[in-house]
DNA sequence: CCGAAATCCTTTAGGCTTCAAGGATCATGG
DNA sequence: CCATGATCCTTGAAGCCTAAAGGATTTCGG
């Protein structure tokens, strides 16, 4: 409100250097780019399949686990929590889509794994998503894309050692 | 099911070039990257703030528009539905942060905008979140990020493209 | 052996999000 | 004027997601 208030807020920021408004503009660029394929990508999946986004990622853990894997394995692979999980197992198994089986040596522990029909679904769905991603991101050259793939990479490596540091 | 159904499910992915793959990692890598980055911007907005990322852009939406916004201009501004809108604008204007006001020329209008309160908050947890994203992708260097930022509008030109060329 | 702690899964409450439908108001053409 | 259609917002149903608590089982130290 005061003068003194406005400029100790904008000294602030040029103190931290000119990094701190540049980042938040990369951030959100790279959001908005996320939420942008992830929107369509989506929208996709509702109206040629009627499903959505967390199923297809459910079945596609499955699909690569042939002896199938357990509630809190799918857990940690989506980055999720159990509870979920659960929620969605729940859906699934009632489409039939997937099946749960109980584990013998753990008798806390159930196993899922995909049903024919499920297998049959997920790669329905696998192609044509496969395909849509690709002509989402078909404008990009092949070095844009290479160069992308680094970058994307070196940030990834950078925000987890920053997590790790500031979360210990 | 049949061999020539296989083949041919394979050879139209060879047709299509390396790119499809290539396009996949390239997808789900940008995809981690930012889910990464969001989730855990989500998390301290939860912790130091008990907030969330809707609340935070709600509030930055009006922040930007001192004589306030309708629930139409948010909706278009962020991207969600009207009745997400009211849902968020509800809890909001519950917590004293935004105010409701009637519009002369339009009864069935109504603008929302920041109360006092909502702006001192929204000051506190501004500042906060660019001190995160600095944090976060601090690890960059400048030259990297100036070309992740130019990659990625070029990314997400092309995006919009594929998508009104095919929404068409 | 046995009790405490850890692990596994589920349940519950609450917020976020969408789609679809509905009520109120405005604008327009006849 | 007024009926029709458009626009604005809200509501309702359903799925996704989390945090927290709870029940069942396993593990492990003593």
């Amino acid at each position: 409100m005061t003068p003194d208030t406005h400029v100790d807020a904008e000294t602030a920021l040029d103190h931290a250097g000119p990094g701190h408004k540049d980042d938040l503009r990369l951030w959100l660029r790279l959001l908005s780019c996320a939420r942008l394929i992830e929107a369509e990508i989506r929208r996709r999946l509702r109206v040629r399949f009627d499903t959505t986004l967390p199923r297809f990622d459910f079945l596609a853990q499955l699909e690569r686990a042939p002896d199938g894997l357990t509630p809190g394995d799918i857990s940690r692979r989506m980055m999720v929590t159990g509870g979920n999980v659960t929620g969605l197992a729940a859906r699934l198994e009632e489409e039939g889509l997937i099946e749960r089986r109980a584990v013998r040596e753990d008798r806390r522990a159930v196993t899922l794994r995909l049903t024919p029909a499920g297998r049959r679904e997920f790669a329905r769905q696998s192609a044509a998503h496969e395909e849509w991603v690709a002509e989402l991101l078909g404008g990009l050259s092949a070095t844009d894309r290479a160069a992308l793939l680094r970058l994307l990479d070196r940030t990834r490596r950078g925000v987890r050692a920053a997590i790790s540091e500031g979360g210990a």
